[in-house]
DNA sequence: ATATTATTAGTACAATTGTATCAAAAAGGG
DNA sequence: CCCTTTTTGATACAATTGTACTAATAATAT
């Protein structure tokens, strides 16, 4: 039997040195030399763990929404559920350095998704499964009646979602402009505008 | 004195092609050469124009921004405010196929920017001016005495900045989830909560 | 008509691209 | 030790890239 490497491990650990040179020289230069320096491998040896460029970008990308949907899965959920939903909705802010990497990744992928089938695909599903989320949040702030009365549950569900997106994009694009506690704050303030009064 | 050739007209004809070709497909495949057939041209005419293709983006990426700001520039803004600021903030939304066009590829070339100085700048003036056009919005509402007391005015301006620019990504990305309508109607619900009951 | 000059088109070139191929290297089981 | 098979690295290749260069073309003012 030859030498053994953990597949899978060095496949995440190829797709983190793409990552890295999607962050540092945007995604039309990361080509597969590049990325495979960035990794300490050659070319061919790469190859062989990603048939293709196309393989390699579906992977890296899908390796964000894995890395983020596993930080959701591991929380505890208890505590006062304003707290728990702002902690749930943060894991899809860029509220540290991992987290502003992997949605920067993130962002430029999804524009590639206009033209590109496979990311597509993987992002509307991550898309989805975001949506789905947000949904039962407000499904349980209604259960909770901690929701005020009269709002629109499907309108409300379409507004938290784009707010959270957009406050993402503004961030990771103008950092300066829009912070970091100015994104979290924001966001607070939007749930709490959710709410009854106290 | 030879042919002419209106130069700023013809820089924006090969700019709307630069257009198409990236919403055809995609930035990365934007090479000189397709842009240049898809305006009709060979490559040797287009370099008259755009000494290099950083320039060509340059330009391309600004004439999104021109094309919003004189159709906001160029309403009538007589009639109910909140009809009116609808309206306005309706031009940063892909709301038509034109305006869908627009959007999708300041969207591309937003990703850009993250690793392009040129780029970066551009985008960042444009959202400077966005942002204080919306600044303008809430402090005319409160003016008029039409906000909702106790709103925290800073906090509304991030999230009705961060809501419209999450619609209009979520309605490019995801056209088939969040729907025009959607779009235009949550946008319509945020404005509405943001004012006194009537 | 002709001179002038913006405009156009064609060709060339070095660099980089993704992918293919194939032999060398490495390491664990017998 | 040796065989087997994964892993690696090097080279090759056709295609495409941005840019440069140069000569032909076309239209206008005199």
């Amino acid at each position: 039997m030859p030498k053994i490497v953990n597949h899978n491990e060095r496949k995440i650990k190829i797709a983190e040195s793409t990552w890295n040179v999607i962050v540092r020289e945007g995604l039309e230069n990361a080509s597969v030399r590049k990325i495979a320096a960035e990794a300490n491998l050659s070319v061919g040896s790469l190859r062989h763990y990603f048939p293709s460029q196309s393989d390699l970008f579906l992977f890296s990308m899908e390796l964000v929404s894995e890395r983020v949907r596993k930080r959701i899965e591991g929380k505890n959920y208890d505590g006062p559920p304003l707290e728990m939903f702002q902690e749930a909705l943060s894991e899809v802010l860029p509220i540290d350095e991992d987290r502003k990497i992997e949605m920067e990744v993130w962002l430029v992928f999804s524009a590639k998704t206009l033209v590109d089938r496979r990311l597509e695909e993987l992002s509307k599903n991550v898309f989805i499964q975001i949506r789905t989320g947000i949904e039962k949040i407000i499904n349980t702030l209604d259960s909770l009646e901690l929701l005020k009365e009269n709002v629109d549950q499907h309108a409300e569900v379409i507004r938290l979602h784009a707010l959270i997106d957009g406050l993402a994009t503004h961030h990771i694009l103008h950092p300066n402009t829009v912070t970091n506690k100015e994104m979290i704050l924001t966001l607070r303030y939007h749930l709490l505008s959710l709410c009854r009064e106290v």
